[in-house]
DNA sequence: CTGCGACCTTGCCCCAAGGGCAAGGTCAAG
DNA sequence: CTTGACCTTGCCCTTGGGGCAAGGTCGCAG
């Protein structure tokens, strides 16, 4: 008859994981011996083992005692047998993302994003201008390091036509009018047509499964109502 | 600039997490707007999705800002890929485990066992013993499942020779005397014969790298002083 | 102007799955 | 007989938040 530290110790758990299973009623608590000791048997390892195997792949105490209690045994068991296999993938992924994080220089910019927002206050830019493409290029290099560049090349190549930047440089102001200026409505249909002389209309897409287009999007809408109703008539025009 | 819920659903955690963050000191706590809201800008969204691929990771937050704040942080990344891919091999054992759980019955033993167990009164074993009997072949077949049937039948199998029965016999008997009677040196002397007789030199091994036998035999000892010293005289006459 | 519902703020208590410690009883060995 | 290693119960501590309360704010509709 062995003695609860006996027990752990063949079994591989500390003395006090045991208590705590009899505490919740999923370990039946043995006979003690004379002096209050609990004393088990090799049938009680058996039990433990089972507990141990299905805690350690997560099912919570709880529901271990439900499933020794009840029965649809089986069907739970192939549930957590999916679940596993869903967390052991997510734990691969989880491993790639960090390897990206690890070899991702994780100080802030690429240099030729340093100059291209240095630039910006030469051309005319405001300050806040800055600080948001600050903003934009740090969020889309971070979650996006393989297709960043190119993103950033096309976008920032736009200030080398002297109209682009024409535009670009009246989406800046356009930042404190009322949200119904003429203005606003005047400079969608520009945007519109530039967009579609630079694009055609096969409009280059981000990654379709990331939350970051909307995220960008969100907070320059948030800062200004003019920029809100701007970026809701180019949605609606260029669908 | 972002409210914390706007942030927090394109990052895809809760208000309630990036708040505990703040707290811990992980995500500094970002300027304040008139009302004393929370505002953030995508700088801080970068940060939290850090944040979150190393506590996804596993990560202790507590760690999580060490990292941040000091720096040690190539190495760390690498020990913490490390541990990473540590963690995905124990599920992957815990799955196969889980697996003979499954697929092994978990009632409780297979009917040729019941029936020797049946068997024992009859011969003139007692209670005590069979309950130890009972409790070893739950053991090993809830352990050993690939083994456990061959060796079943290796061990039941000496009760079909008469001479090998009366001294398991006496193994039962020897239960209750004295440890220092002679009957348990004779009977060491008889076991170690038959050993030899039934094996040669080549003992039967258990998987080495699994504790149930050092159970079993721990269980089996502790119930007697006499079953003690036969043990040990055993280990010193066989080893 | 006044709702209304959806947001935000802080502060507090709650959970799992034990770890650690205290204060006392027990056991085996020297 | 003492010592050190066990055992007993009971209580508080931890991690990573969840949930609720009580109150302040926001934007929109009537």
């Amino acid at each position: 008859m062995l003695t609860i530290g006996q027990l752990a110790g063949y079994v591989g758990v500390t003395a006090k994981a045991i208590r705590v299973y009899h505490a919740k009623g999923l370990l039946a608590e043995p006979d003690r011996d004379s002096s209050g000791y609990r004393r088990y048997r090799a049938a009680d390892a058996v039990e433990l083992i089972k507990i141990r195997t299905l805690a350690e792949a997560g099912v919570p105490l709880a529901r271990i005692r439900e499933l020794r209690a009840g029965d649809g045994l089986a069907s739970a068991l192939r549930q957590i047998d999916d679940d596993l296999a869903a967390r052991i993938e997510a734990l691969q992924a989880t491993r790639a993302r960090l390897r990206r994080l690890a070899s991702g220089r994780l100080s802030p910019l690429p240099d030729e994003v340093v100059a291209y927002l240095g630039r910006l206050p030469g051309l005319g830019f405001s300050e806040r201008w800055v600080t948001l493409q600050s903003d934009l290029w740090l969020l889309v290099f971070a979650t996006h390091p393989e297709t960043a560049r190119t993103n950033f090349r096309d976008q920032s190549s736009m200030l080398d036509d002297p109209a682009l930047l024409a535009v670009v440089l009246e989406y800046d102001r356009v930042h404190d009018v009322d949200p119904h200026d003429p203005r606003v409505d005047a400079l969608a249909s520009k945007l519109v047509a530039a967009t579609r002389a630079r694009y055609g209309d096969e409009l280059p897409a981000y990654d379709p499964g990331s939350a970051i287009p909307a995220l960008v999007q969100g907070a320059v809408n948030a800062s200004s109502p003019a920029w809100g109703r701007l970026d809701a008539l180019l949605r609606e025009r260029l669908g």
